[in-house]
DNA sequence: ACAAATATATACCAATCGGTATATATGTAG
DNA sequence: CTACATATATACCGATTGGTATATATTTGT
């Protein structure tokens, strides 16, 4: 790893944080530069413009949510226990070493759905290959007989992610912890239903 | 109403729409000028600064929606049709003549949670209230025996609002309308359930 | 250790930001 | 119709925005 590839890491490590709660629009450059501790000058020579550091934080928040869940469900066999990550996980994301801000898909889709083309596409092939990561563990475990045949993977997936997603927004909001595991109850028992 | 008040009412009309869009941090002055063919000196006359026009607007859109649901649900007798009421409203809502820019709560929420203390309070009030309204439905509904008694009136209206939300936030940033009615579907099967 | 390449800092740019003092036009009450 | 109050426009402010040309350090391969 050159020094340039470390700096641009380093980069990424401090402003994400930064975008994934003040926004694109709301994170300035001077925003950047306290945080790093590093002159415009050197961001834009590992950058080329504030529009990169955005997309690239955004990929850098997006795969630290996708480690963690990976490293999650790696622990478990069961299909069921594997969803069931999702629900242990997000319910209880202040405490692992979650992106600061909240979900980044999340913040980044309310953000740039009427802003950002660009931010938007990768928002929302964040949420196509969410889904899709659903879809096929809930056929595997059809697939096992784990799982009834009779249901409907891609209405499901979605419907656990649109209730995550809303459950956080409304946690957040409202600072109250108990409304979003009240609503992950909700989620698990989707899963459980799965038979 | 005095010339003020109406012209009050005509930047909140046009800026509304923005503020919905591009959030807070990303609606300027010139773009207020130029959605009203207005001056600054005209909106500052009006309004004491930025903030002020920006929780205005919040409120003229939240306004907007409450009152699209009321009307819908006057038009109904059972409580479990006045439920299905957000399902057939949000899943419709571009159709109707819903703040552009998609669901200000959520929108708000999201942008200001980390960022904006009075917008945050607005947003999570709008939750508060939504949630009340909710649970005083399934109650009234457990009260005239159309619903059966165990049922956890809370936790069932945050799980509506948080699966709304995300099939919101789903639906808009991948463009795929479907999506969002298949989260509406499980929406409307949990109300169902209530029996 | 040295030269070439690369990374970082300095100092600047025009444009835009939110905001305001003041002048002018418009509405309104008597 | 007039006089006063109110509403709107003009012209400006300092601060900050994203961005860049150039000079200076610092790596890096040899």
């Amino acid at each position: 790893m050159s020094k340039a590839e470390k700096t641009k890491q380093f980069i990424l490590e401090k402003t994400a944080p930064i975008f994934n709660t003040k926004g694109y629009a709301g994170t300035s450059l001077t925003d950047m530069t306290e945080a790093t501790g590093l002159t415009k000058g050197s961001i834009y020579g590992n950058f080329e413009n504030k529009d990169e550091v955005a997309l690239a934080a955004f990929d850098y928040n997006l795969t630290k949510v996708g480690k963690i869940i990976k490293r999650e469900m790696d622990k478990h066999e069961l299909i069921k226990d594997k969803l069931l990550v999702y629900v242990r996980v997000y319910e209880d994301y202040m405490n692992l070493d979650f992106p600061k801000g909240g979900c980044p898909i999340l913040n980044t889709a309310i953000e740039a759905d009427d802003t950002h083309p660009e931010l938007k596409k990768r928002a929302a092939d964040a949420i196509y290959n969410w889904k899709k990561i659903i879809m096929k563990l809930i056929e595997r475990g059809i697939a096992t007989g784990e799982f009834h045949k009779n249901t409907d993977a891609g209405q499901l997936a979605l419907g656990m992610i649109a209730a995550i997603e809303g459950g956080i927004m409304v946690a957040k909001i409202t600072g109250k912890q108990g409304y979003l595991t009240g609503v992950m109850q909700l989620v698990e028992r989707m899963i459980n239903d799965l038979k």
